[in-house]
Parts: structure tokens; sequence; C-alpha cells
DNA sequence: CATTGTGAACGGATTCACAGCC
DNA sequence: GGCTGTGAATCCGTTCACAATG
């Protein structure tokens, strides 16, 4: 049913979407307007409409949305009705972040393990999952059907680390060293370089400099 | 001099090309084309060139770009020529991670402190930066002149420690958090939420599963 | 003659405006 | 009456094609 074609735009507010539809469940609210959603997203109301109505029409008209049956079917949109297994690559800070962020708070993941080459945090764990060299990474990902790697390591060895992670049926790598990784085609590298956003940021704090 | 109005999109591809030339530079390259940048980026040469030209001509024709012209002239656009001083608000995993990043690499910001209401761990340090109170931010805040501050608080405590942060002259927050930020119409918000982002790449890696 | 700088064409995403429906 | 769903219009960023030039 997914449309792979949908407009990458459109599938990265899908799970704010979800997130907004969990919190409205927690709290019994059972029809949502697109209006409503607008005013806690921050997107216009139109264009929240045409997301949805990407996909199929989910609403009522004159009335909006219902919270729990709109949740489930962007929930199967996205492809988050089933847990996913995710596996964390590079055990720093970031990596430990992230992890923990996922386990403990992002019901639609399950973090399977984290991969490291320190043999110092080797045979650790996170929250109850545990750190292990990379040379296990074929085992865990043909195991658990691994289709999402996060990539945490330094930025010199992230070529390397996605070797063993393309090799072993992963199709997702969540970016989020400084290199620009060198992948096959069919592999979907999702860059997230925090350093340059900053840098890119600093030309917003310059503002006063030029009125002055 | 910086346009205010740039687009950000071109914004954002700028400290891109600032670190490639850092490399080139480090290597001895005084001159680089569009499509040579091209190979390195992954945008497209022309993509390049419409970027650089929006802030000047800074090429040679036949020739290319030189380098460290290039790099200078990106800097100043940026407001990188001169340092940056910017706080770290939160000092979990991430706040950490970033913290370390870019005291360590990232020369054109100066981490000046980090903000956490642990007590446990304020009064500590990270590699020579002191972790504090956000009672102290104020008097840091003036003191050093801060205009950046990245945000890495729990998601319930971000609307809290915003607002000391807008109050002591802080007008650009990189907001990692999940909540969404009421913040007046001056103050520059960058939101980077690493949940919803891994939740929509979820979406290219069910891929398989309609092809089977 | 290679490479920049740029007007024009293109395309994708957002906004507008309203028809359709409960 | 109110809100969804959607074609049309618009906006913005990218790509194209080429004129300008060292």
């Amino acid at each position: 049913m997914p449309d792979r074609d949908a407009p990458k735009s459109v599938i990265r507010r899908l799970p704010v979407y979800v997130r907004i539809l969990d919190n409205m469940i927690r709290n019994d609210i059972e029809i949502i307007s697109s209006r409503e959603l607008s005013e806690v997203t921050g997107f216009t109301a139109e264009q929240i409409r045409k997301d949805l109505a990407y996909f199929g029409a989910f609403g009522t008209r004159g009335t909006g949305y219902n919270t729990s049956v709109l949740r489930e079917k962007i929930l199967e949109i996205i492809g988050l009705n089933e847990q996913t297994n995710i596996i964390v690559v590079g055990s720093g800070h970031l990596g430990i972040a992230l992890a923990r962020h996922n386990i403990r708070k992002n019901p639609y993941v399950n973090v399977v393990a984290i991969f490291d080459i320190d043999p110092e945090i080797i045979g650790g764990e996170i929250l109850g999952v545990e750190i292990m060299p990379l040379s296990r990474l074929p085992e865990v990902a043909a195991e658990y059907r691994v289709k999402v790697a996060i990539l945490t390591v330094p930025a010199t060895h992230a070529q390397n680390a996605v070797e063993p992670i393309i090799k072993n049926g992963i199709n997702v790598i969540f970016n989020l060293t400084t290199a620009k990784l060198e992948v096959p085609e069919h592999i979907h590298v999702h860059n997230v370089d925090l350093s340059i956003e900053l840098q890119s940021l600093i030309y917003y704090a310059t503002q006063e400099k030029e009125e002055a």
C-alpha cells in the first residue's frame, strides 16, 4: 500500500502527526480537526489535509479525523505498525544518547544491539541492551532481520562501518557522522550533520551586527 | 553585507563548502572548480555556482575558485570569521556529545559553558568547560555575549529553559528537544528532532515487504 | 577553451479557493 | 454549518543552457 513515490516532505511530517495523536488518545480525545492539528504542529491545516489525503480519505467531512483511526492509518503507511528492529553502531555519547532515547521513549522501534570496537565497553550494556563488537553484526542482523542502523562512529571509521551494515541486509542508515558515505544505489542514507547545522545557524545570530 | 533574505537552503550548504575548503587548504590546493566541489559534496556544480554567486562573484572564469579567498568570503557571509560564543543547555549524553564535539572539532565556535540542574554534575567540567547551574546563565551570557544556545534538556524542561535563554540576549536556539518551543518573533529556533527523523526513516526500510 | 555567472525553464511543494459531504 | 478533499494558482528552489570572460 505505501506509495514509494510519496514526497519526502510528506513522509517527514507523518511521525509528527503520530506523536500528537498518541497524546490526544492518551487524553481520550477521539476527534481532531486539521485546524487543531495545525495549531499544535505549526503546519498549515491545508498542508495537513493534503498530506493525509495523499494516502486516502481518512477523515469525515464536517467532523474531522478520528484520532485512533488516523493514528493506525499513519502507522501503517510509515511501517510503524509493527516494531522495527534497529541497531546503533558507535557507542560514544551520541550513540548512547540515541540508544537510550529509543529504548525508553520510542515504542515503535526495538534497539536490539549496540556495536563498538572499544574492548573497554564491549560486553557492557545500555538499559539492558548489549554492547557488542562489530564482528557480531552479521549474526544479530540476521537473527533480528534488522533493517535500520543508526551510525554514530567517529567520521574516520564511518565508511568502514558501512560495509558490514549493508552486507547484512540493512538498507537504511541514519548517518550522524560528518562523513559522506559511499553506498550502493538501493541503500537509503539519511544524513544529519549536527556540526554543519550549528555552523549554518550562526548566520542567524549575526543579525544585530548588520542592523546596528 | 549578509543578505538576511538568503534562502535557507543556500545557508545550510555554506558550511559544507567551508569544510571542504578547509581540507583543500590543508592539502595546499589553491584552486578548485565548481565541478570538483560537486564531486566532493554531491551537490550539482550549477547549484554550487548559484549558491556562491548569490553573494557575489568570487571565482575566475576559466579557472575556478581560489580556495583561501572563497573560504574567507563564506566565513564572512555566515559570520564564522570570528569565533562565536555558544552555550550548551542540558548535560545529558546528547549535550555532552555536542559539547565535546564542538570544543574539540569545531574551530568556529567557542563553548563557554554547559548548564544543567543536576547537583551531582554541576561543578564538573567537560574538556575544560565548566558545568554550571542554570542560575548562572545570565552572568555568562552577558560576559561572553553569547548568541547561540544548544538545547538538549529533557522535553519536559525545554520551555522552562527557554525563558532564561531568550531573556539574556541569545537569539538563536538549536533545539534538539522533542518539544515545540514558544518563543517571540525575533528568536530563531532550529529544530532537529532525531526521534521523528528516525521514525520517518522506517518508511524507507519497509520497501522489501511490499515488493515480495 | 575551460569555467564562471545567470536568465529561463522546470518541477516539487505549499497555499488558495472552493466543491463535496456529513 | 463545518470540515474534509482537491484542482488551480503560486511560490521557491533546482536544473538547463548559454552568454560572458579570464
